[in-house]
DNA sequence: GAAATGCGGACAGAATCGGTCGTATACTGA
DNA sequence: TCAGTATACGACCGATTCTGTCCGCATTTC
C-alpha cells in the first residue's frame, strides 16, 4: 500500500552478494577460529543457513574460500583479508557485470543493432570494476564505527588510465 | 539452446534505459529537427515503439525532453545534449540507484539486522554516480567513431570528496 | 472533423531472484 | 566401525520484476 512506489533501484547489489560479502567480511573479522559453518555465519546475520552455504559453496570454488568438511568444519578465507577484493566476492556470486545490456565480450550486439551507447559506457564500467576492485575484505572488517566516518579509509580509485 | 548460459550479469542498466539512452542520443544527433516522434526513433533503433514511447514519457514527464502531440509532433531536449548527464537519464527511468539492498537513505535496513558490508559501499555508490553525472548525452553522441579509441573524451571523475 | 501524435493505465508472458528440500559425500571423534 | 556433523549439488517453487502489448483518451495540425 505504497503511495509513492520508492524505488527500484538499478545498479543493485544481489541479496547474494550482499550475504556473501557479509560472511567474508564476518570471516574477517575472526581470524582465531579455524573454520565457521555455514549456520554460524548465517546464523550471526539472521540470513537463511542452507542459501548462504550455497553461496559459499560458490565462493569456494572461486578459490575465495577453503572449506571443510566433517565436525568442525566449516569455511575460512582462502588467503588473507586484505587480499581479497570486493570485485572478486561479486563477480564469483552474480558473475561479470557490465553496466550495458551488451558489451562487446562475447559475441558483439545480438539484438539492438547499434549499440552507440555501449562504448563510452564501458569506461564506466571500468571505473566501477576499479573501485571495487580497490576494496578489500579487510577494509569492509575494519569500518565497523557504528555512525563514524571513517574516511580515508578506502583507497580509491585514481581514474587515470 | 544455450549450453552455458553466460552470465546474467550484476550492475546492469535495464533496456528501458539502455534505450531512453539511446533516444537522448539520436535526438542529440539530429539537432536540425524541431521533433522526432517516439516512432521515428523506434524505427531507427528497431525497438518496440510503444515501449520507447513510454520511456520518452517519462523522461518529459522528468523535464528531460520537451514534448508536443499532434501531426509534425514528437519529443525534443529541453536542454542542449552538453546538459543532459547519462545520470539524469538513468535516475529518471530507473529510479535512484544504490548499489546495497538497503542503504541508509529513506528508513535504515529493514531486513538484515547487521548492514556491516553497506557503509563502505555507500562510496562505490558515489563514485558510480559522478562517473554517470560526468558523461552527457553529448559524449555519447560525439563517440561515433566505430572501433576508435577515443580516449579522454569524457572527463572522469576526481574521487577526493 | 480527421489524422497524427503524445499520455497513461491495465495487463500478460518471460526471466530472474530468493529461498527450500532432498540426497549424496566427506570428515571427525568416540 | 559407526554415528553425527558438515559440505556439495541438483531440482524445484513462489514472488517479484522486467519487457512488451493493448486500449482508450487528450492534444495539435491540417
Amino acid at each position: 500500500m505504497r503511495t509513492e512506489e520508492v524505488a527500484y533501484s538499478m545498479l543493485k547489489l544481489s541479496k547474494k552478494a550482499d550475504y556473501g560479502l557479509m560472511a567474508l567480511k564476518y570471516l574477517a573479522e575472526h581470524p582465531e577460529t579455524t573454520a565457521l559453518s555455514a549456520k554460524d555465519i548465517a546464523d550471526a546475520y539472521g540470513i537463511p543457513a542452507q542459501l548462504l552455504a550455497k553461496i559459499l559453496q560458490q565462493l569456494t570454488r572461486s578459490g575465495l574460500l577453503k572449506s571443510h568438511a566433517g565436525m568442525n568444519g566449516g569455511y575460512a578465507l582462502a588467503r588473507e583479508a586484505r587480499a581479497i577484493s570486493a570485485y572478486e566476492v561479486i563477480h564469483s556470486i552474480d558473475g561479470p557485470f557490465f553496466i550495458t545490456s551488451c558489451t562487446k565480450g562475447s559475441k558483439g550486439c545480438d539484438l539492438t543493432p547499434s549499440c552507440t551507447i555501449k562504448e563510452p559506457l564501458a569506461r564506466v564500467n571500468e571505473t566501477i570494476a576499479g573501485v571495487l576492485k580497490s576494496i578489500s575484505i579487510q577494509d569492509l572488517a575494519e569500518q565497523e564505527h557504528p555512525a563514524g566516518q571513517a574516511r580515508e579509509a578506502s583507497p580509491l580509485v585514481s581514474l587515470t588510465p
